[in-house]
DNA sequence: ATGCATGAGGG
DNA sequence: CCTCATGCATA
């Protein structure tokens, strides 16, 4: 009863969209390919901000209220449909190499109206990751893939290679740095080292402010940096990364990519921004699961003793919490993710053992290992302090709607 | 804006 | 299993 697991009919609008989502494990039996290509119906458009400054700030997100999905019939045998335990852990390390799931469909039209009755997308390639090195708009429009589609997707290996495998696993550009001898860092323009805390904190800010005024949301910077560099990216990550909720590393392997899509956003002398929103769920994700309060703060005090606990202890714990092992396995995980990033956590606010004193929270102190880090630690090493007291999140002062954060539902 | 989740890699 | 980058779905 604590983990109230609902479901939303995403399985309606569940469009099999390209080499998406879909685990090839050979072990995974569960993995049904149900691609189910529905004949686009433009149901849903949001308005295309022609001027700079249209966009209200609601646009954001066309997913939730999509009027009517004529699409809605599917309904295929959902693992997690009703929190069906299963012990669904085929994981296995060694085994097939899938390919990037990082597709994306977009839509070619002239501009302004968008109105393809006709099915515009079509099959869901990689993402050709080409640019043009002058372009025009950031938004405006963008390349048509076309040529090998259809993705075999072969269990096994793809002969060919147009993966780019983007920027996962390491960062394109935190290498050791070559210089050694003295810390020049006369970063004029296009800084080439690794920039500060600081640097992420200015630029984060400078960002925020700028894309507002140009008025595009998070969503929409999201999409254009796909146009741009065929790497989308969600809301989400763009609200991470304004709020310093990433990574160091995370955040500087982001900046140049956003630093670039300022320059063009503003540069580019008023173009018909227009962005479709093709929400590439072909995979069925489990329902969120809502964990209670007071188990949070159970969870928070576990956290506390053992950031890292064991399989077992895990299992235990899960078991007396009333919750899905795998459940707890992932809140652990998460949690201490959170104490990686560059904003500290905020110790909980439940019903901890004691009041901790104002001022001293458990910050990263990572005392674990560090895997290769090149410049030791994240943003506990602010050595320009410049105006920022201890770096604070701005996440929560500057936010519009004001400070919610422990909600109860 | 965020909580829980997925998945690629690495052991 | 863990870490890390990311994002759907939510509050």
């Amino acid at each position: 009863m604590a983990a109230t697991t609902y479901m939303t009919s995403s399985g309606d609008l569940d469009m099999a969209l390209g080499g998406g989502y879909h685990t090839s494990s050979p072990r995974s039996a569960v993995d049904a390919n149900e691609m189910k290509y529905m004949h686009h119906h433009q149901a849903n458009h949001h308005h295309v901000p022609s001027s700079p400054s249209p966009n209200p700030a609601g646009l954001s997100s066309g997913l939730g209220g999509v009027g009517g999905n004529p699409w809605a019939a599917l309904q295929p045998s959902d693992p997690w449909a009703l929190h069906s335990h299963h012990t669904h852990h085929a994981h296995h390390p060694a085994d097939v190499k899938q390919e990037m799931h990082t597709a994306l469909a977009q839509q070619a039209r002239t501009q302004q109206g968008m109105a393809s009755p006709h099915a515009a997308w079509h099959a869901p390639v990689h993402a050709a990751a080409h640019y043009a090195p002058s372009a025009g708009s950031p938004l405006q429009y963008h390349h048509a893939m076309n040529g090998m589609l259809h993705h075999p997707a072969h269990p096994h290996h793809q002969t060919s290679a147009p993966l780019h495998h983007a920027l996962r696993g390491e960062s394109p550009q935190l290498h050791l740095h070559p210089h050694h001898l003295q810390g020049d860092r006369d970063v004029s323009a296009g800084e080439e080292d690794t920039p500060t805390s600081d640097d992420l904190e200015a630029f984060a800010k400078q960002f925020k402010q700028r894309r507002i005024k140009l008025g595009f949301t998070q969503a929409d910077v999201g999409l254009a940096l796909g146009t741009l560099y065929g790497n989308v990216f969600s809301q989400t990550t763009i609200c991470r990364f304004e709020a310093l909720q990433l990574s160091f590393k995370n955040m500087c392997k982001l900046k140049p990519l956003l630093q670039k899509w300022l320059e063009e956003a503003d540069s580019t002398t008023g173009s018909p921004t227009s962005i479709d929103k093709i929400a590439a769920q072909g995979r069925k994700r489990k329902k969120r699961t809502s964990i209670e309060v007071s188990v949070k703060g159970a969870l928070e005090t576990h956290f506390h003793k053992q950031p890292k606990p064991s399989a077992q202890e895990i299992t235990s714990l899960a078991d007396s919490l009333q919750l899905e092992k795998e459940v707890v396995r992932v809140w652990f995980c998460n949690r201490r993710q959170k104490e990686k990033r560059m904003t500290p956590p905020n110790t909980m606010g439940g019903e901890m053992m004691d009041g901790m004193p104002p001022g001293h929270m458990g910050h990263p102190g990572h005392g674990y290992h560090h895997p290769h880090d090149m410049h030791g630690s994240p943003m506990g090493t602010h050595h320009s302090h410049s105006h920022s007291p201890p770096m604070l999140s701005p996440q929560q002062m500057s936010t519009g709607g004001g400070g919610h954060q422990l909600t109860a539902h």
